[in-house]
DNA sequence: AAATTAGATGTAATCGCTTACATAAATTAA
DNA sequence: TTAATTTATGTAAGCGATTACATCTAATTT
């Protein structure tokens, strides 16, 4: 209606016959107001449909009420459900997501940071610790609280919320050698800029070497999240004159490549060969045969990180970081060595 | 280093000697400032690591340069990647993305609308057309430019960028009918605040009426992306004492869980029962047997929305809805009645 | 060389809101 | 009833940028 462009406080004011304070009273702290005005606010500025200007808000206030989250990619369901589960903690307590991804390029990644900073985010999520130091001293520069998700490392250089990949893997990979496999191989995609990844590779290599006579052939896949290139990969290993009797891989999406490629061979798995994921995503359970794979509380971890960066806005600075625990999840694919 | 807080227009035009007038120049208008003072502002700039606050700019310069994005939910693959898509675009033109979820909720949709304008927002992107006209009157009086993704119909209300989601189940059923089948049934998720469910029931609904003889049971499913419950629909159709000989299901997520239930009952599709999905997503691949059903562009759906947002914010009036086409892919779980 | 013009920069008003402080009204205490 | 509080409201000064307009400098034309 009206002159069709957006109403304002004075516009509020004026119709309610009270002043902009008031106006902002109302909208902020309605416990200043009285009942009665309160009345004649609320009608005004439904009757005008009227949203506080976000820019003018933010600048007299300076608090945006909004938070940055920066994801690889949005394309993979293990994000999703983390932040899907982080965006509602943020919505119950009044905030708003703001949400773009870096294609896990890091340049991209220090780009969205400014401007998720220069849009007012109040605090940041991250995925994994992987980064080049500039940013993190950007980071501290500019005081911007931050928690780093889906991993979790001893070192007390950040706050995180996640798991310890390393363990998780070493623990399947110990489940795996338990049953008896000591020719492994591990189809990983690319450890650069995914800290993730390195610190799989790196727990499964530490089961390995525990145990005598075991070893690991590792395998790169040119992507994290290409179930055709892991199908390629998967058919190399399988060149081999010695070959394995377990594939451990990065990811369920990844290992699921690899059972399809297996069907495509004609390999039986888990007759012929076993084969292990990560994450534990849908996909796990619907392939034929289900995937074995380590179980990843997604939705928790979204929510503690939302958790944690509200209690760092309300000014807690004795904040400790956050280890959620994983488990290995036994299903079809993986067997007993013969 | 300095002194923690955010560095001001003020700061870098006196760091760098000149006005705040040039600064601004220097990062709105490069062209409009000599090469010597950009110089002297760039080098400022990268000293203080300047961003500048988007409250300020917002409020004096009118522009956000941020569009919205609703969705229902991101734990569906199906938003995800077309928003990933979305996101990308708008990206490249300089624009964020605020992304909020509504839950299928349309209360909790206007809420996210109010605040995502609020927020600055200069377009939206919404989910399927169903909504209160009173979300629409807002849109309307806010002259908030705004597009309508995941479906498209003839109607000429909205701006559409979608598929045909009634033709396309239509000519799915089509294809099922050629096959020879006359009892059909149909798991579909729920129909309230969700047009594209509808449409492809009503889709579906109009192939059948054209065949002599043909019949639809339809089974509804509480819910659009649980496997179980499509499951224990798909276990109430089985009691039945005249069976269908195919199962259409209103996604693929609803599908899957109808595969998997089969299997569990050892019902074997498509031997015995025929079944098919609606999306195309990766799972269709996945699963054993491969999932018929109808592919969607996700991808192109997201950039189209993002370029028709883009050319209405350059102010470009005259546009018009874009329909993508769907293809019915053939695949294992559908087979010829017998 | 003077007049004209184009280009670069500066000055200051402005955007819409919040909030410290001042003031007025209502309540309680004396 | 008056003074002292408390509560509600108003006034006006910013918040950090942009930009119309004014000014100044340098280049071009005559």
């Amino acid at each position: 209606m009206f002159e069709g462009s957006k109403p304002k406080v004075d516009d509020v004011a004026r119709l309610a016959g009270v002043s902009t304070a008031t106006v902002s009273r109302f909208l902020n702290t309605p416990e200043r107001v009285s009942e009665k005005t309160r009345k004649k606010v609320g009608a005004a500025v439904e009757e005008l449909g009227y949203t506080p200007n976000f820019g003018g808000r933010y600048l007299a206030s300076q608090t945006s009420r909004t938070m940055g989250a920066i994801i690889p990619t949005m394309e993979n369901a293990i994000f999703a459900k983390g932040i899907q589960a982080f965006q509602e903690v943020l919505a119950d307590a009044g905030i708003t997501l703001l949400i773009s991804t870096s294609s896990y390029d890091h340049e991209q990644e220090f780009e969205n940071i400014r401007t998720l900073i220069g849009q007012g985010a109040e605090g940041l999520l991250l995925i994994g610790t992987a980064r080049p130091q500039s940013t993190y001293d950007f980071l501290a520069r500019r005081n911007i609280p931050y928690v780093i998700a889906w991993n979790h490392r001893w070192d007390g250089k950040h706050l995180y919320v996640g798991f310890d990949n390393h363990a998780a893997m070493r623990e399947l990979t110990q489940t795996v050698l338990e049953m008896g496999h000591k020719d492994i191989a591990m189809i990983a995609g690319p450890t650069q800029f995914n800290d993730r990844i390195e610190d799989r590779i790196a727990g499964a290599k530490a089961a390995i070497e525990e145990v005598e006579g075991a070893q690991l052939i590792l395998k790169s896949c040119s992507s994290n999240y290409s179930p055709s290139l892991a199908g390629q990969a998967f058919a190399e290993l399988m060149q081999l004159n010695h070959k394995p009797s377990v594939i451990l891989c990065s990811n369920d999406v990844l290992a699921v490549g690899a059972i399809m490629q297996a069907r495509k061979m004609n390999i039986s798995v888990p007759e012929d060969i076993s084969i292990t994921g990560f994450d534990d995503i849908d996909i796990a359970e619907i392939v034929t045969p289900t995937l074995a794979t380590v179980h990843v509380p997604h939705g928790r971890m979204g929510q503690a990180a939302a958790g944690l960066l509200l209690k760092m806005r309300a000014g807690d600075t004795n904040n400790k970081s956050i280890k959620l625990s994983t488990n290995t999840v036994l299903r079809e694919s993986l067997r007993y060595y013969p």
